[in-house]
DNA sequence: AAAGATATCAACCGCATAAAC
DNA sequence: TGTTTATGCGGTTGATATCTT
C-alpha cells in the first residue's frame, strides 16, 4: 500500500509543520483525542494526511515527550538494548519513557554509531570491528536476512580465552552492567523478543568478552583483580534474568543456531514479564534444580551458558543457587548482592517500569512549538 | 567573512500487518 | 475468503544548523 489513501487527495500540505498547524492538531487531540487518525486532519481543519498528523503528534506534540539531549544513562541503555533488539526502534523506545523511536533512531545513526566505531565496536554486530571485518561480517552485510530484519548479532571474540580476547573499550555496556540497568531495562520486556534463531554461544561469549574487558580495565593490567569473581557472578546471573537471553535451552552446543523453546505450558500469560522468576540458579548440570523452586507452579528452566563456558568455574562463583526471589526495596536501590541473595521482589521492578512507561507526565511541556 | 563539509533532526516513503468490510 | 483500509514501523531524505578551513 505505502502511501495512505488520504495522501492522494489534492492540496495536502507536506513538509515542516507551521505553528498554526501544530496548534490546531494539539487543540483537537487535547479536546477529542485522536480516534481514527485518518479523520483527524478533517476534524482538526488541517490539510495534512492522517499519517502525517499521527507522526507529528507522536514525535513532536505529545505532552509526555522528554526532548533534549540524551543522558549518559539513556545512551548506555540504548546501546545495550540495541545489542539485544537490533534496529527495533519502537521496542527500544518503550524502554526510554519520553523518547520516540524516531528520536532514538536519529540519535543512534548520528551519534552512537560513530562513538562505537571510534571505540572499535561494530555498531551493527556489537563485535570488535576487526572481527566484524572478518568472515562473519557477511552476516552483517546488506542482503543478509537477519541483518535486514534488524536482528542483533552478538558474537564476541571467537576465542573464549581471555588471552585471546581483543580488549576494546565498551564503557557504555560495562557501566550499565555495573548500574544494574540491564536487569531493569529488560524486566518489563513484553515477550521474548530475540530472533528465534540466535547463536546462543555467541551471547554467552559476548558476556564473557565484556566481562573480560571489564576485568582488564579494572585491574589496569589485564589481570583479574580480586573483585572479579563477584562481578562475574553478578552479571552472569543477571543475564539469566533476561528472558531474551535466558530462554535458550541448549547450553552447551557451541556456535550453533538454536531454536528457541516455546513457552512452557502452564506458564502464566504474562510469565515473560517475570524474567526474574523464570530462571534458576545457573547450574546446568543439575537438571532437577527446578524442583522445589517453581514459582506460580512454573517449572523453571535451568540454563546458563554464561556460567559454563569453560573460562571460569562459574557455578562455583554463585552463592545461593536457586535462591527464591522475594523482596523488600526499591529497584533503584538494588544491589548486586541483593540479586545474588535473592532479595528482590520482581513485581516492584515491573510496577516501576510500568509507571514509567504509562501516564508519564513530566509537568514540562516542550516549548519547541515554533 | 564565505564556502564547503558535517551533523542533526523532522518528515516522508514504502512495506508489513491487523482490522474492517 | 479475498479485498480494502488503517496503522505502525524502519529506512531514507532533505532542510537547517553548526563547524571547519
Amino acid at each position: 500500500m505505502g502511501r495512505h489513501a488520504c495522501c492522494f487527495k489534492q492540496k495536502l500540505r507536506k513538509g515542516l509543520w507551521s505553528p498554526e498547524e501544530d496548534e490546531k492538531l494539539l487543540n483537537h487531540i487535547t479536546k477529542y483525542g485522536h480516534g481514527c487518525w485518518s479523520s483527524v486532519p478533517k476534524l482538526a481543519g488541517l490539510q495534512r494526511c492522517g499519517k502525517s498528523c499521527r507522526l507529528r503528534w507522536i514525535n513532536y506534540l505529545r505532552p509526555d515527550l522528554k526532548r533534549g539531549t540524551f543522558s549518559q544513562q539513556e545512551e548506555d541503555l540504548i546501546v545495550e538494548l540495541h545489542a539485544v533488539l537490533g534496529n527495533r526502534w519502537s521496542r527500544i523506545a518503550t524502554r526510554l519513557p519520553g523518547r520516540t523511536d524516531n528520536e532514538i533512531k536519529n540519535f543512534w545513526n548520528s551519534c552512537v554509531k560513530k562513538k562505537l566505531k571510534q571505540s572499535g565496536i561494530d555498531p551493527d554486530t556489537h563485535k570488535p570491528l576487526n572481527e566484524a571485518d572478518g568472515g562473519e561480517d557477511r552476516a552483517a552485510g546488506k542482503g543478509n536476512k537477519a541483518s535486514e530484519s534488524g536482528e542483533a548479532k552478538l558474537a564476541p571474540p571467537a576465542s573464549g580465552n581471555p588471552e585471546h580476547a581483543v580488549l576494546q573499550p565498551i564503557a557504555p555496556l560495562m557501566s550499565m552492567l555495573e548500574r544494574n540497568q540491564i536487569g531493569r531495562a529488560m524486566a518489563a520486556t513484553e515477550e521474548p523478543c530475540l530472533p528465534r534463531s540466535v547463536e546462543s554461544s555467541s551471547l554467552s561469549n559476548s558476556m564473557n568478552y565484556m566481562a573480560l574487558q571489564h576485568a582488564s580495565r579494572s585491574s589496569n593490567c589485564g589481570i583479574l583483580n580480586q573483585n572479579m569473581p563477584l562481578w562475574f557472578a553478578q552479571n552472569c546471573r543477571l543475564l539469566d534474568m533476561i528472558p531474551e537471553l535466558s530462554y535458550y535451552n541448549t547450553p552447551s552446543t557451541p556456535s550453533t543456531s538454536v531454536e528457541l523453546e516455546p513457552m512452557p505450558a502452564g506458564l502464566p500469560p504474562d510469565a515473560s514479564l517475570l524474567p526474574f522468576q523464570y530462571f534458576e540458579a545457573c547450574n546446568t548440570s543439575n537438571s532437577s534444580a527446578s524442583s522445589g523452586n517453581s514459582s506460580n507452579g512454573v517449572e523453571l528452566q535451568s540454563y546458563s551458558p554464561f556460567l559454563d563456558s569453560g573460562i571460569f568455574p562459574w557455578s562455583e562463583l554463585l552463592p545461593n543457587k536457586g535462591a527464591e526471589i522475594h523482596v523488600e526495596g526499591e529497584p533503584e536501590d538494588l544491589k548486586w548482592s541483593e540479586y545474588l541473595n535473592g532479595t528482590i521482589r520482581l513485581t516492584d521492578t515491573i510496577n516501576k517500569q510500568s509507571r514509567c512507561s504509562h501516564g508519564i507526565s513530566k509537568g514540562e511541556k516542550h516549548t519547541a512549538i515554533h
